[in-house]
DNA sequence: CTAAACTTTCAAAAAATATTGAAAGATATT
DNA sequence: AATATCTTTCAATATTTTTTGAAAGTTTAG
């Protein structure tokens, strides 16, 4: 496998990963092709390298943005905006999981909070509802909790948490 | 909020979720149904509450049950077959778990491994490229072991995953 | 102020995904 | 073996999501 094969391959493998933390393939892709490339990279180029049109280049790269791990970055003298990825793996996955956590995972456990707050009426339907939504609001409070504190974690969270894991 | 608001915000919501964990709708309104049913649920009766063709209920419930968290029931003397959740939540996260290690997080490290064992010619694309690839591939090896750690765990491998992180 | 260089917006088109429903396929019952 | 009961399949259809590209917007330079 020679360096377009390989950049390709991971590109798309990237891309159609996407779905997987909740983005869509353009944006997955140019977040893949920033996090390999040695130099920013202007939206010409992008779009370019993706076949992609000016449109969606700039919204993804927008949204890129929101999620915190693509910034801009401008070339002195020049007038064109260039775009840089988050190149730490590490604090790329801490972005991410920050946002998940805001955007996902606190609206959902406000639901099941107060879907789990209904009065008890005694019969076996509304128990079982009062169960399992408690059950999981419990469990979805759990793992934000992780997930904040990974956030807040240094750059080996990962390695040190698996060897806390394992014991 | 009294029963059925509550039932079917539930289920709605755990419907649009299905994403996050990356199955569709109709599949997670499906799981969310059976998730708070106290009783068996026929393909008919789930037809009638979530207003969804037969096909299509059909198809989401094998898929379910492909992920091994609905199982098919059957009452004595009756012909029809009867469908229940796997109701443990703990359970669930644990088999969810483990199907997402192997339907995408494996793969995905396969792919990262070949592509950050391509030959280094000296130039600094290359170098990013085998640099961020094997990174990754860190990562998401670390984060499978962690998972597949996860799916041999006792039942409350949350709580005590988070003591231990938190210290 | 006006032109040039670049970016954003958004309605329309295309592509991808999900859903339907009727026919075919099972399996049990008479 | 014919019928009844129930499930699965899949081509057609509907819905949702993504993408395009041209017009409008913005910023800098002269």
């Amino acid at each position: 496998m020679n360096y377009d094969e390989a950049k390709n391959k991971f590109i798309s493998t990237w891309g159609s990963l996407g779905s997987l933390w909740g983005i869509n393939k353009a944006m997955a892709q140019i977040h893949a092709l920033l996090l390999v490339s040695p130099e920013p990279m202007s939206m010409e180029d992008i779009m370019e390298e993706l076949k992609i049109s000016r449109g969606n280049t700039s919204m993804n790269l927008r949204q890129l943005m929101d999620w915190g791990i693509v910034f801009k970055e401008n070339k002195m003298g020049e007038r064109k905006e260039y775009f840089t990825s988050e190149k730490d793996v590490q604090e790329l996955a801490r972005q991410i999981a920050k946002e998940r956590s805001r955007r996902e995972l606190k609206p959902t456990i406000k639901i099941l909070k107060d879907v789990s707050n209904i009065d008890e009426d005694g019969t076996a339907k509304t128990k079982e509802l009062i169960k399992q939504t408690k059950a999981l609001h419990e469990m979805a409070d759990t793992l934000d909790i992780m997930m904040n504190k990974v956030v807040g974690q240094d750059h080996n969270w990962i390695t040190k948490a698996l060897v806390k894991l394992i014991k």
